[in-house]
DNA sequence: TATTAATAGGGGCATATCCCGGTATTGGAA
DNA sequence: TTCCAATACCGGGATATGCCCCTATTAATA
């Protein structure tokens, strides 16, 4: 109807990685809007969440990126406004000096739970208006493809078998 | 058994900002990939793909962003290295000055088409593991949440309905 | 008509994200 | 032991993203 009638619809209203991005722009408004008064991003709560989980083992940089799903560089770059607002320290590693182990510190822990009853507003909000069941198996989607080793490579040969 | 049993669960691995920007992430860098070839980002193919697709009638500035899901600000970020490499061009409206609309030049028409065919391997490469009916419906649920306005707003009062 | 309100964009600021290349450290090989 | 490859992190550069404030233009109102 509103689009070219092909069996292999090729429109780029149907790419994947657009509406990914449209809807993670959205959704990280009402996030990032709702965490405002304890004056976090979501990117940062996650990156705390991540590391309060862990903090009877914390983590390297770059397993903190692995986890994350994020580089390593922009972990680092990331990591740097929450380390200068005091809310992370870098320890290096006796074992290995070139290991940094990320820690919250004590303001960084208050920060987190105060954080962390926001974003129970935010996740509420979601998941009120769109099903809590539905967003458990949505995210369960997500991840899934955010651990995908399929997607970490690009395509080595263009798949033309399309005919 | 992996989490804490708790009916109301609020355990940030749960976070669904989280999940939808890693997965963002990760989907981002293979059409990333994908698209070096012809030095575009995914994002800039998402504009380019947009103002084709209107290329009988051009948008605003104001209007693209909307069908972006993005800021007008950030919209305006976005098209500068567009803009500033020749492939999109901006038109002061007649009827209101404060318009302007953009379009595609001749050079940015052609970008467009050999993005595309890399868009489609990125497309295919994605499509072929996860599964094509699954990301048909993955997409729908996705622009579902970037149009969903009461994701548009702020939790107005916390929900602490859950006593 | 004159004032005021609303709208469209722009500029600056801060974080987010990735790539590339460089440095320091470590472990293995000659 | 010395050299070399691999690993962990860092710094710079570019785009991505959103907020706030400012200006220009238009629309609404007194």
């Amino acid at each position: 109807m509103t689009q070219p009638s092909s069996q292999t619809s090729y429109a780029v209203s149907r790419c994947n990685c657009t509406a990914l991005r449209k809807a993670s722009r959205r959704l990280s408004l009402m996030y990032d809007a709702t965490l405002a008064p304890c004056g976090l991003k979501s990117t940062q709560f996650s990156i705390l969440s991540e590391i309060e989980r862990r903090h009877d083992k914390p983590p390297t940089m770059s397993e903190l990126a692995d986890a994350m799903v994020m580089d390593r560089s922009t972990l680092g770059h990331n990591l740097r406004p929450l380390e200068r607002d005091g809310l992370i320290a870098l320890k290096a590693a006796d074992a290995d000096r070139r290991w940094k182990h990320v820690h919250l510190t004590k303001k960084g822990l208050e920060k987190y739970s105060h954080a962390h009853s926001l974003w129970r507003e935010a996740q509420h909000h979601f998941e009120g208006s769109f099903g809590r069941d539905k967003a458990d198996h949505l995210r369960e989607t997500l991840l899934g493809i955010a651990a995908d080793p399929a997607l970490a490579s690009i395509p080595s040969q263009p798949i033309v078998s399309q005919r």
